[in-house]
DNA sequence: GTCTCCCGCCAGACT
DNA sequence: AGTCTGGCGGGAGAC
């Protein structure tokens, strides 16, 4: 695998020439690959060049086609050259350090060679890993170097040898002279947002991106102020949720569906569409007999004392802005009916002459969104004229479970609390069984977020990715025969053991289980569902593995090798380590206080997990990393969640098990070497697993030739002996790891659920973030095997001290806090660890 | 001239 | 007291 050859977009694909023309364009030529392909290369390096350069067209595309090594190493080099301040960037993703030192940012940039970097460095793997894992933050990584800040690609220029990679953002700058100041569009904040958004994945697969604002106005080169606006529209929308002081996690839109369908909700319980109705019939609202937030919120003493600054809260205001659109009928507003209905609503005497201020607070806002893409300007009509305005072009039908809203409204704190979308009193005019369960939390410092997202971790896919592709989940293990989903859980269709597959319809089934009553399946194994046939991988196909526990157990393994090989490097596994000590021991002290209740239903847990081994763990990345404040506040929170849901009055936790397992396969993407997924679990001699620890390897079918097709660990592979490769092609397969992994069934096989293709982001949400909509008709409920046991619980630093001491509270995409602390975590073998697993029913 | 919205002051909130 | 947040409006670039 040349991962430094390989393009950022495609990446698992070796040899791909990557070309950046001076104009801006970049092209991406798969030496292998036929013109199909090829085209479709192209237009994704369209999408990727317009990204840069809007302004170009196709024909600016440069085919350069064939291989061409020198310019492919240039391009590497190029990658390579990036200068301090995207690694910077790079590296806080990667490990969610530290912002950098001024002297990164703001010395020269130092040149590859005096670097030494080093391609193969551990860092390096991991983000080939990542990048590997995770199509979307691959394009996010790529979005990075693309949208550098202009320091750096002053200083790029220093370091580029041949001047062939350029870009257009430079070319302006080379244009203005270089040492002109940067426009005034440069510096906007809606491309602020946009160099903001690039940082982080869509559709992250866990709440462990943290963001730090000092890392990110570094990053992007702005003083925090500016962050500070793109935050609080995005933390409006649960893109982002504040944990801390200074201190963001990440959720990209997965909850974004949600959080509109609740708007729309709000927003008509505030009788918005009547203001838009009277504001566009009269200009304006005149007398709109309304509850206004603050009648609504001076009705809650509480909430009375925090409506002075708070109500103004750029926050409020993008909440209060996306509701007009929500329920407008044209979905069109324009920013003087915003405005006033603002004004009026803020009851502020002198509110008429704070009309312009509003005016500029939804720019502000409108900038965000529209970097967002859920709204674009517009202008409309009127008799003196046009005015400018904003169409809503965001998703239309974000209608979403009973679940997902409770996911988004019912946040539920540390505490055992909830916190609605809103935190504002403006929202408390809302019926009462809605407000009812409502706190109004507004303390900045507060750790006030946490989701219990009750969608199952949403596949991390690229929209690009999977706009042409089909997306299947397999979930492997921890299935226990015979165990009963916990009413109102989620349900998955399952075979008689617990097994499910999830497949997009219309496709012929992406994946057979392989599974003892399934028609693919060899002699019983006493470890169902070691492999996963995907004889009809359509083009682009997307496969996620979910790792049971027994892959785990082969992960643990993996990552022990792997840091025994590393040697030295205590590094930030070490470093983990050592916090997981610190935890564990803690841990130990506290199983004895807890109260007997907890105590017992621990015991139950762990006796559970003594007792089969799919059992024995879990590895949610937030829960297994060290480095979480997982302290006891979020041991609690989980163990609660587990009993309420066992109960079934309680959906089952979100994220307790991250999809630690998982890979993709672009088939026709250019993968036509590296069809093989590979459970880290399955470590045949031979393979190169990189110094990340990314549980699974992508392996070639060249690489694998010497080993057997039929590859599942001990027993379950000599019994699996039909000839797959006689059946499909190599090119088709999932191997399960050494240890048994329970592969989803398929709904032709008892149990799939099928899901639509996706093509839109909001079919990302709707179904990407779970195997199948939530309410799918083919599926009501998704799958139960990944088992979110932990509540994602943002934790103060105060927290995380108690919890542990350690520093980081969240991990970046590329902190190894999704799947690369996995591992570490699962050396835990903590009561913690086995609660998280330890849920799963089993009566 | 109007539209946009960057910029940074400064005060409330929080640590 | 220091730091974090973020409201606010002047004023200038863009149109």
């Amino acid at each position: 695998m040349s991962a430094t050859h390989s393009c950022p977009i495609c990446f698992p694909e070796p040899r791909k020439l990557i070309r950046w023309n001076r104009s801006g364009s970049v092209v991406y030529t798969c030496s292998n690959k036929d013109s199909e392909t090829r085209k479709k290369m192209e237009v994704e390096c369209l999408s990727l060049r317009d990204l840069i350069s809007p302004k170009k067209s196709k024909a600016d595309i440069e085919d350069v086609g064939g291989r061409n090594d020198q310019k492919e190493n240039r391009c590497v080099e190029r990658r390579r050259t990036t200068p301090h301040k995207m690694d910077t960037t790079a590296t806080m993703l990667l490990y969610g350090s530290k912002a950098p030192t001024p002297e990164h940012l703001h010395g020269t940039p130092v040149k590859p060679s005096e670097r030494g970097a080093d391609p193969w460095t551990p860092t390096a793997n991991l983000r080939m890993l990542i990048s590997a894992a995770s199509p979307d933050i691959r394009d996010r990584e790529m979005k990075k170097v693309l949208f550098r800040p202009i320091e750096n690609e002053r200083a790029l220029e220093d370091v580029e040898v041949d001047g062939t990679c350029q870009f257009d953002v430079v070319d302006e700058e080379e244009e203005e002279g270089g040492e002109t100041k940067p426009s005034r569009k440069q510096k906007s904040l809606g491309l602020l947002c946009q160099k903001f958004l690039a940082l982080y994945p869509d559709y992250p697969t866990s709440d462990t991106i943290s963001i730090s604002l000092d890392e990110v106005s570094t990053s992007l080169g702005v003083e925090r102020r500016r962050i500070y606006d793109i935050v609080n529209v995005l933390e409006s929308l649960m893109i982002v949720g504040r944990v801390a002081k200074n201190q963001y996690v990440w959720y990209g839109r997965r909850h974004l569906g949600s959080t509109l369908a609740e708007l729309q909700g709000m927003g008509r319980q505030q009788r918005y569409h009547l203001h838009m109705e009277q504001a566009g019939e009269g200009g304006h609202r005149e007398g709109a007999t309304t509850h206004t937030p603050e009648e609504g919120g001076e009705a809650d003493s509480s909430c009375a004392a925090a409506s002075t600054r708070k109500d103004k809260s750029l926050r409020i205001m993008s909440q209060k802005f996306v509701m007009l659109f929500l329920v407008s009928r044209t979905q069109t507003v324009t920013l003087d009916v915003a405005a006033k209905i603002l004004i009026e609503e803020s009851q502020d005497p002198a509110s008429h002459s704070k009309y312009k201020t509003k005016v500029r607070r939804l720019y502000d806002i409108a900038n965000v969104l529209t970097s967002l893409g859920l709204i674009k300007k517009v202008h409309v009509r009127e008799e003196r004229g046009r005015k400018p305005a904003f169409k809503w072009i965001g998703p239309a039908d974000f209608h979403t479970s009973h679940e997902d809203s409770e996911a988004v409204e019912a946040i539920a704190l540390p505490g055992g609390r909830k916190q609605k979308l809103a935190r504002h009193a403006s929202f408390s005019v809302v019926p009462t069984s809605v407000a009812s369960q409502r706190l109004v939390n507004s303390a900045p410092s507060s750790p006030r977020r946490e989701v219990t997202g009750l969608l199952p971790q949403p596949v991390d896919y690229s929209r690009k990715c999977v706009s042409s592709s089909a997306v299947c989940r397999l979930r492997f293990g921890t299935t226990v025969t015979g165990a009963s989903r916990p009413s109102g859980g989620l349900r998955s269709p399952t075979h008689s053991d617990g097994s499910s597959l999830l497949c997009s319809p219309g496709l012929s089934p992406l994946a057979v289980p392989i599974h003892p009553e399934g028609p693919y399946v060899g002699p019983l194994s006493p470890h169902p569902h070691h492999m996963a046939y995907l004889p009809s991988l359509s083009q682009a196909s997307v496969v996620m593995l979910y790792g049971g526990p027994a892959a785990q157990e082969g992960l643990h393994r993996l990552t022990t090798e792997v840091q025994r090989s590393s040697g030295s490097g205590e590094g930030i596994l070490g470093k983990r380590k050592r916090d997981e000590g610190a935890e564990e021991e803690k841990r130990a002290k506290k199983d004895t206080r807890e109260s007997p209740e907890l105590s017992e239903e621990r015991k139950v847990v762990d006796g559970r997990s003594v007792e089969g081994n799919s059992l024995q763990m879990t590895t949610s990345p937030r829960t297994s990393s060290p480095g979480h404040p997982g302290g006891q506040a979020r041991e609690e929170a989980p163990l609660r969640d587990i009993r309420d849901w066992e109960v079934g009055r309680h959906s089952p936790p979100n994220n307790q098990v991250q999809p630690s397992h998982y890979l993709y396969v672009p088939n026709s993407a250019g993968l036509n070497s590296l069809n093989f997924l590979l459970s880290a679990g399955q470590t045949p001699d031979g393979l190169t697993l990189p110094a990340g620890t990314l549980p699974c390897v992508l392996v070639s079918s060249s690489t694998l030739s010497p080993y057997p097709l039929m590859a599942n660990g001990g027993d379950a592979h000599a019994n699996l002996n039909f000839n797959m490769s006689a059946m499909m092609s190599p090119a088709c397969f999932v191997m399960g790891a050494a240890v048994p992994y329970a592969v989803a069934g398929a709904p032709e096989f008892s149990g799939l659920a099928v899901a639509p293709a996706l093509s839109s982001p909001e079919q990302h949400r709707l179904f990407g973030s779970g195997p199948i909509p939530p309410h799918s008709p083919l599926e009501p409920r998704p799958p139960l095997t990944f088992i979110q046991a932990e509540t994602q619980t943002p934790q103060t630093p105060k927290e995380a001290a108690a919890g542990g001491g350690s520093k980081a509270f969240f991990q970046t995409p590329g902190t190894l806090g999704t799947a690369t602390t996995t591992p570490v975590a699962r050396r835990r073998g903590s009561a913690q660890r086995r609660l998280e697993i330890g849920h799963l029913p089993t009566n």
